[in-house]
DNA sequence: TAGGCCATCTGGTCCT
DNA sequence: AGGACCAGATGGCCTA
């Protein structure tokens, strides 16, 4: 996991508080705008830090390429849209194929694990089409994916 | 060093 | 008027 030290965070540099400062001298002095400029500017982190809080539970159910790297922003997008679409097509699938194939059922349902992820790299597959079929239910692969054998 | 990713600031727009 | 949301600009950190 790599761990991205914010490049200016809300109290240590480039904050609102720092650069009106700059300009008006001391906080007593900021006139109405300034003052509105500057909650504007704290709702504003606020907000970006509840989006960033989302996409940390998105990757915490979205399958990781990996341990070391977090997915980027992008990625975890890319890869949830994917893991939706599989989890979609099983249950469609599911509802063809009928009671006899449970057992079927329950190993699609492991390799969409996001702890099982890496299973779809040592799974065997019965035949060439069911290895196509789980391949297919997940177009988007992290060009960085490095899956133990 | 270049490129990718990110946090923050900022001004604009829309909504209540 | 004020808040929420958005997109562009800017600059820092990290990796190849």
């Amino acid at each position: 996991m790599v761990s991205r030290q914010p490049s200016c965070t809300g109290s240590d540099s480039g904050s609102e508080s720092e650069s009106l400062d700059s300009k008006s001298g001391s906080p007593e002095k900021h006139d109405g705008s300034t003052r509105r400029r500057m909650a504007a500017n704290a709702r504003e982190r606020k907000r970006m830090q509840g989006l960033n809080t989302a996409f940390d539970r998105l990757r915490k159910v979205v399958p990781q390429w990996g341990q070391d790297k977090q997915l980027s922003k992008y990625e975890t997008l890319q890869m949830a849209l994917s893991y939706i679409m599989a989890l979609s097509r099983i249950l469609t699938d599911a509802q063809k194929r009928k009671a006899p194939h449970r057992q079927w059922l329950d190993l699609q349902f492991d390799c969409v694990q996001p702890e099982n992820y890496q299973c779809f790299s040592t799974i065997s597959y019965s035949s060439p089409d069911e290895h196509e079929y789980m391949h297919s239910s997940f177009p988007y692969q992290y060009d960085g994916l490095q899956v133990p054998t």
